[in-house]
DNA sequence: TTGAAATTGAGATTTATTCTCATTTAATGG
DNA sequence: CCATTAAATGAGAATAAATCTCAATTTCAA
């Protein structure tokens, strides 16, 4: 008997270098995609297992850092996954003015704003009560009720003349 | 004596209802030019005197504004004015998450932050010393010196069913 | 008035992201 | 285990905001 396969995406070996994921971890996620009645493809397995080892990614990089295994999958499912992702609440859009939507792994944090450094591009995560309080009464003398917000810190790091990923970053 | 235009873009006439901006204006503005070894075409006097009469708009927007009096001024013309406003410091780019870059004109404000309307795209701006002060603190703490920030507060206005620029804004 | 340098318009180009649709795949229930 | 069906995929087309190109035009200073 001959099976003759027209478009074989990603070999079945591709999964064979171990879990993706801890059982926990896939769980979950079963069970969320299940209740939207959403399938786990391999595609999307591979997809949100490099997403939820990365910090910060941009699709692109998702992309390459995909490539870099010898697997392919399409930029357009990359798209789709991490835009599903962030449905979910396992990720979060960012943009930080370089005209690129960085995809936040927020799977193990709570909220928090962004410090970025302009030299370097290095992106600290911070968090502030007291800042969150003077926004809400901000918004409260303006009549706002207040549903989300975007605070973002532009400077220069101690340390970016050394910084290994130093780069001119346009503003 | 025969004198053929081939391409006339903008009638002389379109000068003619008054002055386009106070004498003081157009003698700094032309001062702030020609520092730069700029000129002050027509377009720029058109696209300026709208721009100042504005307080946030599109590029796009301050298109069909111009065009509403029947002048044509290329729109490539008017992203090249408006960032060169921004350089002059006349104006800001903001990008409030919809996919268009809003130019903020302030040449009469100090630094001010932002709440935005979710339902209506309603934008009133303030100021908040304290937050600044916490905000220097936050930058220090993680060794930072701090160039500029962005914050933007979401939400949706008291009033916003019978805001006549009601529309439902994308995120 | 004139010449050099800056600016313009029109449309081509870029770039990130989404969309389209034919093909393929996962999950479900017998 | 297999068939069914709805969901997902890949590839490339489409979109949309903003920038770029370049020949034609205009400003400004001398």
């Amino acid at each position: 008997m001959i099976i003759l396969r027209i478009r074989i995406n990603i070999e079945p070996k591709a999964r064979s270098n171990g879990p993706l994921f801890t059982m926990k971890e896939l769980t979950e996620l079963k069970s969320e995609l299940a209740r939207k009645k959403l399938k786990l493809t391999r595609q999307r397995e591979i997809i949100i297992d490099a997403f939820l080892k990365a910090d910060h990614i941009t699709a692109e990089e998702l992309h390459h850092e995909i490539a870099n295994k010898n697997i392919h999958v399409g930029l357009a499912t990359i798209y789709r996954t991490l835009n599903l992702l962030c449905e979910i609440g396992v990720g979060q859009q960012r943009y930080f003015g370089d005209n690129k939507t960085i995809y936040d792994n927020i799977s193990h944090k709570k909220h928090h704003d962004h410090l970025i450094c302009d030299k370097c591009g290095k992106i600290i995560e911070f968090e502030s009560q007291a800042i969150e309080k003077l926004q809400e009464d901000m918004a409260k003398r303006h009549g706002f009720t207040l549903e989300r917000h975007r605070l973002e810190l532009y400077g220069h790091c101690q340390d970016w003349k050394n910084c290994e990923e130093f780069q001119k970053v346009a503003h």
